[in-house]
DNA sequence: GCGGGAATCCGAATTGAATCCGAACAAACA
DNA sequence: TGTTTGTTCGGATTCAATTCGGATTCCCGC
């Protein structure tokens, strides 16, 4: 039963210790995360790790809704701007952010990406996902000329999804063989051929 | 150093040995699994597991060849098929194979692709890309008109992780928002319009 | 079918990381 | 200042991974 900290110094210490998470993930990767390396790194005693800490799976947890936080923190000031624009802006504005974000800090997160899907196998990219699902229909309502698409849950998971994994596993390829600029320029025109595409079925 | 398995017996330890590892993975997850449990439920002793394997990655290493194989050993045969069909019904086709490979065996590879980025960070899926590529090629040879599209690489980078990562996540997904029949359709209409756009565009 | 060396199998012993716990220290507050 | 509550510490415990030496089984030449 780990406790919540109260006082400044506790709270200090929290952080310190998630801290340390995303920098020994990225130094000795899962396996050589050790909880005495992350209490190394915070400068505090495995003891203490243990007191907020239940295991130190939760330790990856709240790494995890660091970067989530973080995603949203980017993403939903960018929204209102976002609507605005064309389609394939949107797309590129978007996911050059994303890149920003993912390599911030010689890519903690990216790295805690490639890690994600066993600390947190149950639904982990969820929040991120109904964050762009909310953006896509906020698009929608600002195009009304998009309103004819047919089965926009289905084609908001295909893009969300595809888009969100094809970038990550791009940006975790040690010898990429395209540049991110044509991926993202190759997301952005398959966006949008696929919404010409079925508003031309439609009409 | 592992031995490799020179008598009928010691093979069937192997292969006892990676079922095994499959079994224990779908009853217990990753964290469950000690290389007790996989010793156990192959019938073997743990010192016996270590005569083959240099350690537990080891076993979760042949259990990725294993699949990857499967999945080889499903998608070569139909590709002379494939290269002659529309594109949708080549993506249907394609999609619907991998889903009943996927769940096979009580969803065994599901499970275990769920949990490979995190035992094979480097190119776990690098083999399936190239498979999937090479049918890309072979299908634009058998399409000459597909000839003309610019940037094939980023195209088929695209198409192919966005494809294989989304339909690993929906079916990893335990309460679905759409069907999979859906997510199939969804995925080839993008690659049609795509398509289409592009050449549009090009002409 | 017999004997000896190679291959295989076993499971107790070792090692090291995760987790627990009770004492020592610091802050808040009366 | 004394008391209570929050925080930190690091040694003790537990449990899984891996090792190792010996027992068992197979295979091949006789």
């Amino acid at each position: 039963m780990p406790r919540t900290p109260r006082q400044p110094r506790a709270k200090a210490t929290v952080n310190a210790i998630v801290e340390a998470g995303f920098l020994s993930l990225s130094e000795h990767g899962v396996q050589g995360t050790t909880t005495r390396h992350i209490a190394d790194l915070a400068g505090v005693s495995v003891g203490s790790l243990y007191e907020y800490f239940a295991n130190k799976e939760e330790v990856f947890e709240a790494m995890h809704h660091h970067m989530v936080a973080e995603v949203v923190a980017m993403v939903e000031p960018m929204t209102p701007a976002l609507v605005k624009m064309e389609i394939r802006d949107l797309i590129k504005e978007l996911l050059f952010g994303f890149r920003d974000l993912l390599e911030k800090n010689h890519g903690r997160y990216l790295r805690y990406m490639s890690y994600a899907a066993y600390f947190a196998p149950r639904n982990y990219m969820e929040p991120i996902q109904r964050l762009l699902m909310n953006l896509l229909l906020q698009y929608v309502i600002h195009h009304p000329q998009l309103a004819r698409l047919g089965n926009l849950p289905a084609m908001g998971y295909i893009m969300i999804n595809g888009g969100v994994f094809t970038v990550l596993r791009y940006l975790s390829e040690p010898n990429p063989t395209i540049g991110f600029e044509e991926l993202v320029k190759g997301l952005g025109d398959m966006v949008a051929h696929f919404v010409e595409g079925e508003l031309r079925k439609e009409g």
